[in-house]
DNA sequence: AGTTTAAGTTACTCATGGGTAACAATATAG
DNA sequence: CTATATTGTTACCCATGAGTAACTTAAACT
């Protein structure tokens, strides 16, 4: 018992624990940036909230803006994970629509991703303003194929899939400035009156 | 005709001249918001685009925040206008919300509407953040009552309003962030996918 | 024409906050 | 148990930009 105490090899290594750390302030600042906004929140309210002083941040990241970008990776990172798992399939294009539909909007309350979607398209840097635009293009150009596959296949009406892509993303972004786990709303009321709207739009059918 | 060039009263009185120059403050504050963001556009820049110095802008405005101030009474102003012109008609509550659809995405195309969009819930004065939520709850309010109106008159399926009233300003509000008049996509084409998606959703109906 | 009020200018103050240099402590490896 | 890389700190610099004081020019009313 003791002996596990005094371990001589640590049960994390050096990269994870600093993996581990740099998440957790992404966390802090996700959390601060979505109570206060970017500009509002300064590295020292950062720093402040992760219990270390600001220069320690600089050990992790790069500058202020590289939170954000750090923030859109995640992002990345989970949205074109889910486009991965819902296209994989051999279900329609709206079967594929309905599932990306709900798995978008688990993903979207989460902290990171909800800071994320508030500050995209505000990055300084010209290469980050870039890859950001970039990233956000592919996405929705992945929704537009289920779209089309969808209008392929029969099961999706004839639309401008361009101009439904963003209404679509829009609506679903606008939940993560709203929705609270704790709120008002239920969760599967939410994903259930979202998928509605898109089997059956709100006109009562004669 | 030179007796016309020196008028001894001016066209306009000092009342109106002001009222003129403060919308032309406010508009050129709120392009340059719109393009670079309320926190990276100093007051210099907004004074520059006005060809005036920054204190001159304190002659027509409280402070910076003050701006974005104006920008929500010219919003609220516009949107309550159009609700009372919709709602004051006696056509299904159906008809009612794509009448107020219609008139929306007209007003969302205005500089000064589409500043206060993106940046409204950034008050810093807490009277001036409680008045936004107040008049943001407000208009919500209204169309929630559409929705009720609908539902009664059975022109709208049964739905949860609340949920709705909110994907639905999410995505209409969003409309502001994208469209250009002089953009790929056409207006006409625009009001038409929105008022498709509100009467049918995406899916082909059997 | 001369007085008053509106409109605008130049030249500042001053708080904030991002970023860095130089130094201190702590943990891992040999 | 010492040497070295990793974390962290204190104390600063400095650009930016909101807001103001004091002064000048232009317009309007009598």
């Amino acid at each position: 018992m003791i002996r596990k105490l005094k371990l001589s090899k640590p049960v994390l290594n050096r990269e994870e624990k600093r993996q581990l750390k740099l998440d957790a302030i992404l966390r802090h600042a996700a959390a601060a940036f979505m109570d206060k906004g970017y500009y509002k929140t300064s590295l020292d309210d950062i720093a402040r909230l992760h219990k270390v002083t600001k220069p320690t941040l600089y050990y992790y990241i790069k500058n202020k803006e590289d939170i954000l970008i750090k923030c859109e990776e995640v992002a990345s990172i989970r949205i074109n994970g889910l486009l991965d798992v819902v296209t994989a399939t051999d279900e329609t294009g709206f079967v594929q629509l309905q599932k990306f539909i709900e798995g978008y909007v688990e993903i979207v309350t989460d902290d990171i991703i909800r800071c994320h979607i508030r500050h995209r398209g505000q990055r300084e840097d010209p290469q980050a303003r870039a890859d950001s635009l970039e990233m956000h293009r592919s996405i929705e150009h992945r929704v537009r194929e289920i779209l089309g596959r969808g209008m392929t296949d029969g099961s999706i009406r004839d639309c401008n899939s361009t101009i439904i892509a963003i209404l679509l993303f829009d609506a679903l972004n606008g939940i993560s400035a709203w929705y609270r786990d704790e709120g008002k709303v239920n969760h599967e009321d939410l994903i259930a009156q979202v998928l509605l709207i898109v089997t059956q739009g709100v006109k009562s059918q004669v």
